[in-house]
DNA sequence: CGAATGATCCGA
DNA sequence: CGGATCATTCGA
């Protein structure tokens, strides 16, 4: 099985939107101590820091949220709810808060049993071996990868947007894309 | 220092 | 719809 190569820094250097949207289709990979393990990521969600009340940085910088302002083509994974771990891909320039949240995915190597494995965040990241031990590693250089893939054509992505959560607000505040009718996505926005 | 809470998931 | 389960954050 070939996996394509690396995406290029210029590909998370854009605005967060972009990044999540161009994320569908790509191949997560992270070869780590539980050997290589490889998924097609079919929904992902994007997280504008500044406007975004939703984003954990949405109040400023924190220790657990630094990478979110940092290089992009780094990761972000936090904890939640005492049990799961959530990953990011950090997007926009340095300095800049975005990032964009990989909600789930497609087995394609090293995760047994069924496509549901992956479907979610929390359940993508234990699929995978991801904790918080892996923040702010470089998707470049580390054994954390996203690879080349066929581009999902438009007309097969779904976007579900949530505006002015905040008075006043002009962008769209949350940004969910995911492939039509690939499985591994998870259940719809509340 | 204590209390509240959460970018989730599962099962009833 | 509620419970699990705990790191992080914020206010006193």
């Amino acid at each position: 099985m070939r996996l394509g190569t690396r995406l290029r820094r210029s590909f998370y250097a854009r605005p967060t939107l972009e990044v999540a949207r161009d994320l569908l289709g790509k191949i997560l990979v992270y070869e780590g101590p539980a050997g290589l393990r490889a998924a097609r990521l079919v929904e992902a969600e994007a997280y504008l820091g500044g406007i975004d009340p939703a984003s954990h940085a949405f109040r400023g910088p924190t220790t657990r949220t630094a990478p979110m302002f940092g290089a992009p083509g780094r990761t972000y994974v936090y904890f939640v709810y005492g049990m799961y771990f959530c990953m990011n891909v950090v997007s926009e320039r340095a300095g800049t808060a975005g990032a964009a949240l990989l909600r789930g995915a497609e087995p394609i190597l090293g995760i047994d049993g069924d496509p549901q494995s992956l479907a979610g965040p929390g359940k993508l990241c234990r699929a995978l071996g991801i904790t918080t031990a892996q923040t702010n590693w470089d998707l470049l250089t580390s054994p954390i990868s996203i690879r080349a893939a066929p581009p999902v054509p438009e007309e097969a992505v779904l976007a579900t947007a949530r505006i002015g959560l905040r008075p006043g607000a002009t962008e769209h505040e949350l940004w969910r894309f995911s492939v039509r009718g690939s499985g591994g996505v998870s259940r719809g926005p509340r």
